[in-house]
DNA sequence: TATGAATGAGCCTTCATTCAT
DNA sequence: GATGAATGAAGGCTCATTCAT
């Protein structure tokens, strides 16, 4: 086994335990346990528990908004890309919902989410739907006018209190069959 | 003073010291000392640290629904409805430093916020914004096909991602301010 | 029962404690136990498990020191003080097996005992021994010329090593018998 | 390098560590890297940490007491040995600024100093201190009834106090310097 | 022989909660 | 009702030691 699964594999066993029993609610042991290594070996990777969470968000969200960038890159203009973006984000977590569980309510709690470390990958993401925003100003499929950075951050709260509702609702729909109808609502408003 | 301002007094307490600190780093000794009484007196009025924060919030959810729908209510058009709706939640969180810090950040574990507890007065905010959106579609101003729902959270996701932004962000600009500029994207969306 | 009889019940159990299984091999709790009380308890009196060990030397110390000044103020001239001060310091550790233990043996790991915190009692033993070396040389009973630091040192050593290899060489003979020829043995040297 | 040097080499490394970072704050793995070997080779020489520690002194105490009997040993009589012995003590410690931190600091917990594994080599040296007493008693120089025993310890315990007092005191002044002065007060007693 | 990644036992300390006064 | 001293459960983290390579 090569080192550098090690801390992969210990990520990936804390979504589960996380997602099972909250991030509070879960010992290191436990994550150990489900990882199938000792608890030492834990800290031989991560500084404390703790940075387990925060390293989680980041690996996570730097794959995602990388995933997400080349998969809009190709398409043709920014209501196309604004559309599937909002496609993937939702299909992204309807099919990892442990890791939805983690990200949209364990995450959350202020100093560990967008605060502090995690920061700079939630700053990638809004520069991402940031830059869509842009290019179809410039292309003069959006509102000359339109205040990006407002937008931006409507957006993705729009995006992700659906998706929350969705994971607190104990998803008994299809999130991701809501994603034109949001796109919908951002591109034209709720106004006739 | 009259028993039942102890409550009051410890939860007005509470919002200060969650607001300095955060939930898990502020003792119920902090809370009882800002309060000026004893931690024991605390759990005459309280089940649990967790109480605290349950019924913080929903005494400080439920006062806001029950001003807001006032504040509107007489508002002669779903569109001015929703403006203001927007504008006072804005100003609320721009008047009160402490009350947002606590809400937009310390309040957001999954378990204590839109699950469990908090969930009926969440549910009376969505059903206060629905039936803004309801009207305006009843009276044609809003489109007849809009998914109220989807709407609706959207619109809270979005005011609440601006929010969030701008406490993280340390209040530099005027929250407030920005109330037009939301309500503009949500009635028109961005498109042209 | 006072306040103030929690900390000393505190320190009585703990010498108790550590004379049996030693500082490094005794928990909290075994301490805690032994004084009846619950284990966080302690820690509303001490700030951590050193600071037990530390505020138990330094009281033991400045009583002790107190205790030996009066005993030996009225002694008509330096030679009887220091003998009795010999014979004080040895019949102490005799009458007071489990503090003999302690003091000899599980304090004198480096920074606990003569450096940090518990310095300033030590001083104070070392100035009342070199008080009686001065009112010694004064009155004409001691060499004029003597060394009072090195020969306080010297002295304060040889009981202590007496005293040490009494404890460690389990007790086998009457310590405070050993008090006039170690007294002999200061004041008139090896040398015939 | 000869296999015979490991042991060496770690032991000489544990000397500086332990002087820097004091045994409790040593980590095997610090004497690793001090001695430039996997902390598993450690336990290829050594049985346990504690086994370091106690072989360290049972080397260097071996070694200093096979020295002393050499230097002393040609010496015309008692007290010339007696003078030599306590100069020599005095100066190697001086010399030898990483040993004495650890000899006079570290190693003093009971159990693993006096008590246990190094009581042999601490026998010999005072086994070697009882016999110059016992010399220069057959000589006449010393006094006819002196306790052999509690003299050595005592001169023992003298040394050692003084040293200590040195090492604790930051080293302010030649520690070799106050040899003389320190063989009078032996000699010669406090008295005049 | 040498390595160093992995192990897992061990414990101090915190702090929500209780209850005698 | 009000107090605040006392409780004791709980778990993150360290580091001496092992062992597969």
């Amino acid at each position: 086994m090569r080192d550098s699964e090690k801390p992969q594999q210990i990520i990936d066993a804390a979504v589960r335990v996380f997602a099972r029993h909250g991030y509070y609610n879960s010992r290191v042991s436990d994550i150990a346990r489900e990882a199938g290594v000792a608890s030492g070996t834990i800290y031989l990777y991560f500084k404390t528990k703790d940075d387990i969470l925060v390293r989680l968000f980041r690996e996570k969200m730097a794959e995602w908004v990388a995933f997400l960038r080349e998969a809009i890159a190709d398409l043709p203009d920014a209501v196309a890309k604004l559309r599937r973006l909002v496609a993937l984000h939702l299909k992204m977590l309807e099919d990892n919902p442990d890791l939805a569980e983690v990200v949209q309510v364990e995450l959350r709690q202020g100093h560990k989410f967008f605060r502090g470390a995690s920061a700079h990958e939630i700053t990638a993401y809004f520069a991402l739907i940031g830059a869509v925003l842009e290019e179809g100003m410039a292309a003069g499929l959006f509102r000359r006018d339109l205040p990006v950075k407002l937008a931006t951050k409507m957006l993705f709260g729009g995006m992700d209190q659906v998706a929350t509702s969705w994971v607190l609702g104990k998803r008994r729909y299809r999130l991701a069959d809501t994603a034109d109808a949001l796109a919908d609502v951002v591109l034209n408003g709720v106004a006739r």
